[in-house]
DNA sequence: CGCAACTTTGAGGGCACTCAATGTTGGTGG
DNA sequence: CCACCAACATTGAGTGCCCTCAAAGTTGCG
């Protein structure tokens, strides 16, 4: 009843490859075939491992890299210059990270591992000859940054248009789509981020994600016990996320 | 002069290139060499004009092309699914919009001009080929959406920590230094849009935007007539932008 | 001149925040 | 094994910022 991260999951993937990780059809591997695979193989750095807390990159400091997770989960932040920080990502397995410091030779948030995390370390350099090279590479570069700017955009809504309760349906489902992709359930999983990421990300205070989690579970919508989390009623919560400004 | 005057005749650019245009250093030719902007050339479909409140393009259908404003204003939404508009981004000359569509084969948001407004039309199956052959290009356009992702960041900051003045004095400050880019005044222009944009792009209501314009003016922060705005104290203004929550 | 769109100003209420305190969990060392 | 502490989470009471509702004032255009 080892209820504790087990350490010794890692599969036998230290010599491992694209072709061979199980993330191939997330990651930007995706977009590439067999031979071309090998060759985003040769600059990936792999097996680089965080602890829960530790800073994979940090606001300002060089940007010479993009991550991609390849187990456990990173938040991103900006710090705003009154000293406050504002979560505007979290990654989950199979995404990558830092394409927003990609204007500049700085990076513009900072990342930090939420659990034990493992990722793919791919240097900027050599994934823009990369690009240069494979059509396909590039068109599914094009692809993640304006999906990154369409969530970022969505996110923005979210924040502006939505009561606490609406913002709160929507990020669990995003979660559980998420986990869906990995082909986990979507509808039992463990939170990766604490409450105070989820107010911080959702522009709320902790209490009232608190009291939202609450509500929910004595409406019987979701199940909550710490991070372990069971969405009970998906429509129902889609019903909520979309917002109901009925005219 | 046997030819007749046209009313509308374009000033003498009807054979405008890249290479003579006043926003080169702006827009995309930034990244190019002579040569290179030519390439450009050949692709680009200029001199589309849209009138004030007209569509340039619209949220779910097809996404074939980019656009550089040249002229005007633009603002993209999204349309949520409750029915209601959020603006994500106002555009002025020299930028380029539509970057968020590029992760789909129909568009993501809406745009349209806020004022009578010409851009240039760039096709996005040979803006990919041209950025294919042009590694410069290739490394703007990621500078470019990577650009997009950190200014939307910066939106749900704002959205999400700020006060409903902090808000309008940063949009007042971004509005400014995009001015000063193009070489215009950063301390006296016309607002390309209307309050009721403002709050909506803010997340305010109208009522408050008008009520936070009349008391930075009282304040002697700004001199605002209409869309006719002044604005008297950068410093104060910038103060107040980047928020004041002190331990 | 008159309508429509936009802007400003006022009064009152609600959602989420702040402040405060108690409960829970997980890791550490006795 | 259990006590203990720090971090995290929950719950309650009261308040404030901004929204909603309502109406008057202003601008622009046919």
């Amino acid at each position: 009843m080892t209820q504790s991260i087990s350490v010794r999951q890692q599969p036998a993937i230290s010599k491992a490859s694209c072709q061979h990780c199980s993330l191939s059809n997330l990651c930007l591997p995706l977009a590439l075939d067999n031979s071309e695979m090998s060759r985003l193989d040769e600059v990936v750095n792999r097996d680089r491992i965080f602890n829960r807390g530790e800073q994979v990159f940090g606001q300002s400091t060089p940007f010479r890299s993009c991550f991609a997770v390849k187990s456990g989960a990173i938040k991103t932040s900006m710090i705003t210059e009154s000293g406050d920080e504002q979560i505007t990502g979290f990654f989950m397995p199979g995404e990558l990270v830092g394409l927003d410091s990609m204007s500049d030779d700085h990076h513009a948030s900072t990342a930090k591992a939420l659990e034990r995390t493992s990722v793919c370390e791919i240097p900027v350099d050599q994934l823009e000859q990369l690009v240069h090279v494979l059509p396909g590479l590039q068109h599914h570069m094009f692809h993640l940054m304006s999906q990154e700017i369409r969530n970022s955009h969505q996110l923005s809504v979210l924040l502006s248009k939505n009561t606490a309760e609406e913002r709160i349906a929507a990020l669990l489902l995003s979660l559980s789509s998420r986990f869906r992709r990995r082909k986990l359930s979507p509808t039992h999983f463990n939170l990766p981020m604490a409450r105070n990421d989820i107010a911080n990300f959702l522009g709320l205070a902790v209490e009232t994600v608190s009291r939202v989690f609450t509500r929910f579970q004595n409406q019987g919508l979701i199940r909550a016990r710490g991070r372990d989390i069971e969405l009970l009623d998906l429509e129902a919560l889609q019903v909520m996320a979309q917002g109901t400004s009925q005219p």
